[in-house]
DNA sequence: TGCGCGATTTGGTCATACCAAAATGGCGCC
DNA sequence: GGCGCCATTTTGGTATGACCAAATCGCGCA
């Protein structure tokens, strides 16, 4: 295919994270040793461990030993942190991707209506219990906003969700940490909250995507305004 | 954050990229060029390439002038190609991936059920008869079942949708192309898909999600024990 | 006008050197 | 004897310069 020198090496090394032989939050081999065993140049090396980092295996902090990463499916959407950021540039991009999330949590709560298990609903209810204590205290209740939704994609018990929920919400916080934070839009949000969870113990799927959608096109109008005028 | 001498580079070419000084498909200047522009050595400039061909904003073909790239949602999902791979490994990976597909997928039929305009029931109806005409040729079904799919992802007209789409096909097809493919198997699946498509024609979500489902979970069941035996 | 071949450009790799930050290990102090 | 501080060594980051092979460009020829 692309026929670079670092091939091999990314290969090997991509090999010995998947056997185990480099474990997690090890450091990998000096750049000296690793050029002595394969017999590349520094160059060759350093474009390695560079693809390695771009693709979620190695963790290179600028002046630190590049440390071993069994990369999960949070490394993934790491890896496209970039162009995202990149795509978010313009209103559209941002209306995109929040669609996307609109979509992808109408489905969690339509299986959250109708499958949640009894610890399912625990953590749920205590979600929601924080969220409504933090009303008056708009920084803590951004966080319990963020853990309430984030419950619902732990319920199907798919790695990729969580990791998802997390891509999500690092990428439109830039976009929603210039929205006011007022007590009032606090309250309006932890009772659509509320209207959510009330839907799902009443086993109501259609419900429940209802009160979602209306909770997330509430929360996009909240910010449609302030990321029209992005400068730039 | 991290002090690399190539980030100010970085930065500034994608600057350049989201300006259109540099349009989309036109080649970068010269690495030497780039030296003497911005006083740094040519590893700087091609650990600064490096980066940006890693967030898919410029393409770099191994010989070849790095080719300016304005990334599309596309782009984002090729540059998780890599972790996705890995992630692929092992068989818990690919159900997972499996999983969000599914779930995206059911959402995508209940949405095509619900609001599924004139011209997004012909496209249908054509993907439909295409697959149908297709079932004695194994090579031409494959195609023309990923092709029907697709449709239902541009339904939302949401461009992240479609790169979506190309992404699911394009990572799990490794584990679908080992599946054998059996004319009894192609006329059941296309049987399936005119089951999503009568749903869809009845404007009945349940009866579209569910059938999807059917279909999803029975192409599982055929690819479950050829991923189990994955040497590696 | 179109094509082919050679000169030039340009990316890929190597070798070496130097610097500064990080890791290491030993020394002395408590 | 244990612990913290400092000098030494290790190691990643960057700069230079050189060479090769492929890609590109341009000139001359048919």
């Amino acid at each position: 295919m692309t026929g670079r020198a670092a091939d091999p090496l990314v290969e090997e090394i991509e090999n010995r994270i998947a056997r185990g032989l480099l474990g997690d939050g090890q450091p990998l081999p000096p750049e000296r040793d690793l050029m002595a065993e394969f017999g590349l140049s520094r160059t060759v090396v350093r474009e390695a461990l560079r693809i390695l980092s771009s693709r979620g295996l190695v963790e290179a902090r600028p002046r630190h030993r590049p440390v071993v990463r069994r990369p999960g499916f949070a490394a993934a959407f790491d890896a496209v942190g970039g162009v995202v950021r990149h795509l978010l540039r313009d209103r559209d991009g941002v209306r995109n991707l929040f669609e996307t999330r609109i979509m992808v949590e109408a489905a969690l709560v339509r299986q959250a209506a109708a499958e949640a298990g009894r610890d399912d609903i625990a953590r749920l209810t205590d979600a929601l219990a924080a969220n409504e204590a933090a009303i008056a205290d708009s920084a803590a209740f951004y966080d319990t906003d963020i853990a309430f939704h984030r419950v619902l994609y732990e319920v199907p018990r798919n790695p990729v969700l969580p990791a998802l929920h997390d891509a999500y919400t690092g990428w439109l916080a830039p976009q929603w940490s210039r929205m006011p934070h007022l007590e009032t839009r606090n309250r309006r949000n932890a009772a659509a909250h509320r209207a959510i969870y009330d839907a799902i113990l009443l086993r109501d799927p259609d419900a429940a995507e209802t009160a979602l959608r209306r909770h997330m096109d509430d929360a996009w109008d909240q910010v449609q305004d302030i990321v029209t005028k992005d400068p730039t």
